[in-house]
DNA sequence: GCTACTCCGACCCCCTTGGTAGGATTTACT
DNA sequence: AGTAAATCCTACCAAGGGGGTCGGAGTAGC
């Protein structure tokens, strides 16, 4: 699997937090309750997202958690990385500050890293997905697809982003 | 992390396979020792290369494995496939055979699954990068990087402090 | 001062990953 | 025939991370 169920579940808290009121805090219990995901976890979901400034907060009662940016603003590559910590298809791949790509593996026999070129050409394909597609997308998707019991025949209607 | 060090490993391996002569066994020793990876591990790794049909084996004295295709024929997502097992970015992702792609989730509250559109597009950015990839790319791409054999005299095969 | 929240750190179980151990089988060479 | 070189196969194991839980402290509205 490539992504933790931690992205899952920030992405379903991100969508949430977009159907809502801008400005309007939701609490998380109200979020828990929605999606029917532990509330516990769910803390330490949205800490990321918020030490990520994706998301803000108020303490207190009738406090809560509401988008520091509007829905359309929010490109989901920032909020997978928020999630994830970091978006490489392998180990060695850091991404230090100047955007080079290293790779840790020792350059075996003098040879550099052979397998390099594929791991960026995918982690270029999943980051520029992420980046094609914005809350607001997702938030009017799943608007679209409230209600209906689902008949047979299903998923054609996610077009590609990239 | 996204993949497994199975697919490091295994990718190296099939890289090394298409630089020898085709139909000419190689022994997984001397690709453990050209790469310095563990032999026993290697031999878990190829045996799934071997299942999927990419690689051909012989046993006995002067045995060994070779790619079954030209190196040319191979694209990465299948090499790929074959050493992860599935290429899916949320463990809720199943491809039956049909090419449906199913999700596991119980859809709350009759609402479908809202993070689908997003991991479709995710997924088909991954699988698009790969199979746009042959092995054959790979092979030219680590010759070109092949660099001057080591200085002698420095002792190189000794493991480098990371 | 109660209550409803966010916030924080510690803890815990379990499964996967990465790797080892040991052998059985097959084949080539002498 | 005997032996060495290889694939093949099944167990096994340690460590780490994923996926949570628990208990409490801070803070804001009533």
């Amino acid at each position: 699997m490539i992504f933790s169920s931690k992205a899952e579940y920030g992405v379903r808290l991100m969508i949430e937090l977009g159907r809502q009121e801008p400005e309007h805090p939701t609490s998380l219990k109200a979020i828990a309750d929605a999606e029917g995901l532990p509330l516990a976890y769910l803390e330490q979901v949205v800490a990321r997202l918020r030490r990520a400034g994706l998301v803000m907060s108020a303490r207190g009662a009738h406090g809560g958690y509401w988008l520091s940016r509007p829905s359309e603003e929010i490109a989901m590559d920032e909020v997978v990385q928020a999630l994830e910590g970091s978006i490489a298809p392998m180990e060695c791949f850091v991404h230090d500050h100047t955007e080079r790509v290293l790779c840790s593996h020792q350059p075996d026999a003098g040879r550099g890293c052979a397998t390099k070129l594929l791991w960026t050409r995918v982690q270029g394909g999943i980051i520029r997905s992420l980046q094609n597609t914005t809350l607001a997308e997702l938030v009017e998707f799943s608007g679209r697809h409230e209600v209906e019991p689902v008949p047979a025949g299903v998923a054609a209607d996610v077009a590609p982003a990239a």
